[in-house]
DNA sequence: GCGCAACCGTTGCCCGCGCAACCGATATCG
DNA sequence: CGATATCGGTTGCGCGGGCAACGGTTGCGC
């Protein structure tokens, strides 16, 4: 074994895993209520924070760290409830443009209050301001990492 | 909206977002040369760290946080790469006692280096001791929250 | 302009997993 | 002791998502 992991990081990374899962499943079921999978509340996100609340496919499957097929079939089921559009560009026929709806941003509205309220609850009021900065540091950090190996491979 | 996030809030909850998946994936890929799931490995893990290095089901279920049938598809696939035997309890005849074989063990001590140094090089290197202190912290302490949610409800 | 490469989105196929239903086994209580 | 509830594990079903393959579109080099 090359170089094993000490009690301080063996613990630090247990605890990682095992509350990471629970958590991510604590948060889903918080918004289950309205409908919404974590993932269609995402999509909802970045399409409203969109120009003209619209996006393109492959832009915002690049944003949700999906692949295209993936994006396609979340599409699908956010089309059938009537949250999202889908309009081809008139700019580049090759290219679809997710768009939000009226009724898809009010869907979203909805849902952010208690949304917000459960990652409080769940994570953020847990924290102090201290534990708070070194979360965002941390996971910085990490991502800073995965992209670098990313574009290195 | 009942109480928003602020800018240092929401920066950490986003960044824990974003990277997250991204952080599980690449340890994942890591992970695919060995020909395990970072889900098996963990099955390995918990098996080659009981008594007999056996448990039963339910109880593996509950420490990995999978529904019991997620479980039983699980242990099929490692039955039949035959890391894992299944026998049933002589005490009690409901119970199926999912066993580490011997050849279990070897692949899992195989993978475990490169699965280290995988954890070491996306996410504990990148940290000094206080930021490991704290990933430590925030964790146990979310946990504690969600274990509490849970048994409330 | 033409041919070829790269790009964009969709589809078929497969896997992993949760839920509900089910069966055999065990515990509990009258 | 017998009836009923509870437990433990498996199975059918549906869903979400990745991979490979494909058709249509655009950009690039000649």
């Amino acid at each position: 074994m090359a170089q094993w992991l000490n009690d301080d990081e063996m613990g630090a990374w247990r605890a990682f895993v095992e509350v990471n899962a629970h958590l991510m499943a604590a948060l889903e079921a918080d918004l289950a209520p309205h409908r919404l999978t974590l993932g269609d509340y995402e999509v909802l996100v970045h399409l409203s924070e969109a120009d003209e609340r619209q996006l393109r496919m492959c832009d915002l499957a690049l944003r949700l760290g999906l692949s295209p097929s993936g994006l396609t079939r979340r599409l699908d089921g956010l089309v059938k409830s009537g949250h999202v559009e889908r309009r081809p560009s008139t700019a580049d026929r090759r290219v679809m443009l997710a768009t939000l709806t009226d009724q898809g941003l009010a869907a979203m509205r909805d849902a952010a209050d208690d949304h917000v309220a459960s990652v409080r609850r769940h994570l953020i009021d847990r924290l102090d301001a201290a534990q708070i900065d070194a979360l965002r540091e941390i996971f910085t950090s990490v991502g800073d990492g995965l992209g670098r190996t990313l574009t290195i491979a």
